[in-house]
DNA sequence: ACGCTAAGGTGTACGCCGTACGCCGTCAAG
DNA sequence: CTTGACGGCGTACGGCGTACACCTTAGCGT
C-alpha cells in the first residue's frame, strides 16, 4: 500500500509551526508529545526526528513567536523607543498567551533572549546612559521588558464570579481590597480586581517607571560606593 | 502483625508541612505525590484522604508558606511600611524558592492572598491615597508586592559559565549586553549579567517604582476622564 | 464488654505522559 | 543497481495523578 502522497514531510519549521498554532487554539497544558504527533498526523516518535526533546520543542516554540517582533524601529527618543518596544511586546505575548509561561520557566541566555535584551541596551547607551544606570535600569523593567508583569490580580484560571453575598462576605473580610475595586456600594458592578483595564494599569505602571528611569538619568545617577 | 506503634498518624497539617520540606531541599520538580508519599513512608494514595488532589497539595503549601509572613507592622509612614512589607515578602520567596512558581500558576483570590492584599492597600488608603491612585499603584508594584519579580536575568537553570572564547564571541554579537555587563576589557571578571547584586536591583527598582508613587500623589494624580 | 461506624491507610488498576530502541520503507548519490 | 542515510513506525518502559474497592483501627453508645 503507498503512503499517502498528499501527505508532505515533516521538518523542524513544520513541527514547529504547528506546535505555536496547537498552542494557540488549545493552550500551553493541551501540548503534548502525543497531542501534537496526531495533530500533524504522524505517530508521537517522529517529531523526535526533528526536535530533541519536549525542552526543546518549547525552546523552538518561544524561539519562533519572539521572530514575529522584528528588528527595533527608532522613535524620536529613548523614552519613545523603548516605550513603543515594550508595548509591541506586550502585544505580542498577547497574541501567544502560552508564552509567558514559557520564558518564565527557560533560560534566558539563548541567542534571540539576547538579541532582544542587545536592542534595549543599545537604545539607553546610545542616549548617554552609563553602564552602570543601563544595567540597574534594565532590572528595573524586569520581566516588563518581556512585555508582560505578573499581574497581582490577572489569575491563571480565573474562578467563577462569586455571588452577591459571598461579595458582602469577601467585603466585609476585605474592606480595602473591596473599596479599591469599588466594591463599596453597589455590589453589582465589578468583582473584586476584575473589569480594570489591564493596558492601561501596564501602561501606567511602565510610564511610572520611565519616568524614575528619565529623572535618575537627567540627575547624573550614580551607582553608590559599596 | 502489630502496626508500627510509633509512626503516628497523617493528618492535613503534617502533610502540608512535610511538603514544604520536601519542596524546599528537593525542589518543586521532585515534588509528586508518590514520592511524598514515600517521605512520609506511606502509601500514596494516602495522601488523599488528607488532600482533595495535587493541585490542592500546592495550595496548602502556599498558604502553609505565606503564612510565615505574619500581620503587617506600621513604619513611620507609608512609603517605610510598604517597603518593609515588600522586603520581607522577598525574605520569605528566597528561604522558600518554589514558592514563586506556585504562586505564578495559582488563582490570586484565596484568603491568605486577599488578607496580605488588603493589609498592603489599607497602608495606602490610610494614608489619604484615592481609591483609584491606590488601584494603579497596586497594579504598578505587580509581583513585587509579593517579593519577586520576574528578573531578566536571572535564570530558571543557569547555563555553565562560558568559555573564554565564547564570551568574545558573545561580546561581539551582543555588544551591548556584553559592555553593560562590564565584560568589556577585562573578560575574567563577570560572566554576562551575573555577578550583580540581586538585592540591590531589586531594591533600586522598588525605590524607583516607590519614588513615582510618591510623586503622584503629591501631585494630587487623578485618573483620566476616558 | 460489645459491636457499630466512620476515618484513615492499602492495593490494584487505568490512562496519560515523555522517550529509548530497533525496524523498515524511501530516495538520492555513487 | 547498490548503498546508506533519513524519516516515519511500533513496541515498550517507567513515572505520573488518581478512581475505586477493601481492610484496619479507634472511638463511641449501649
Amino acid at each position: 500500500m503507498p503512503p499517502d502522497p498528499a501527505r508532505e514531510r515533516l521538518s523542524r519549521e513544520r513541527v514547529l509551526t504547528a506546535a505555536v498554532a496547537f498552542a494557540d487554539t488549545h493552550g500551553l497544558d493541551a501540548v503534548s508529545m502525543r497531542r501534537l504527533a496526531a495533530d500533524l498526523d504522524v505517530v508521537p516518535m517522529a517529531l523526535y526526528k526533528h526536535v530533541s526533546d519536549k525542552e526543546a520543542l518549547l525552546d523552538g516554540m518561544a524561539d519562533l513567536a519572539l521572530a514575529e517582533l522584528g528588528p527595533l524601529v527608532d522613535q524620536d527618543d529613548w523614552r519613545a523607543t523603548v516605550r513603543a518596544r515594550i508595548l509591541a511586546a506586550r502585544e505580542l505575548l498577547l497574541r501567544h498567551r502560552w508564552l509567558r509561561r514559557v520564558l518564565e520557566t527557560r533560560p534566558r541566555q539563548t541567542p534571540t533572549m539576547l538579541a532582544y535584551l542587545d536592542s534595549l541596551i543599545a537604545v539607553f547607551r546610545r542616549s548617554g546612559f552609563s553602564d552602570a544606570l543601563t544595567h540597574h535600569v534594565m532590572h528595573a523593567l524586569g520581566s516588563r521588558a518581556w512585555g508582560f508583569t505578573q499581574e497581582l490580580f490577572d489569575d491563571p484560571n480565573p474562578a467563577p464570579p462569586p455571588s452577591p453575598e459571598q461579595l458582602i462576605q469577601l467585603s466585609q473580610a476585605f474592606p480595602h481590597v473591596a473599596a479599591m475595586a469599588g466594591v463599596a456600594g453597589h455590589v453589582d458592578e465589578s468583582v473584586v480586581g476584575r473589569g480594570c483595564d489591564d493596558q492601561f494599569e501596564f501602561e501606567f505602571a511602565l510610564d511610572l517607571i520611565l519616568d524614575g528611569i528619565a529623572e535618575r538619568q537627567s540627575a547624573g545617577w550614580e551607582p553608590p560606593v559599596r
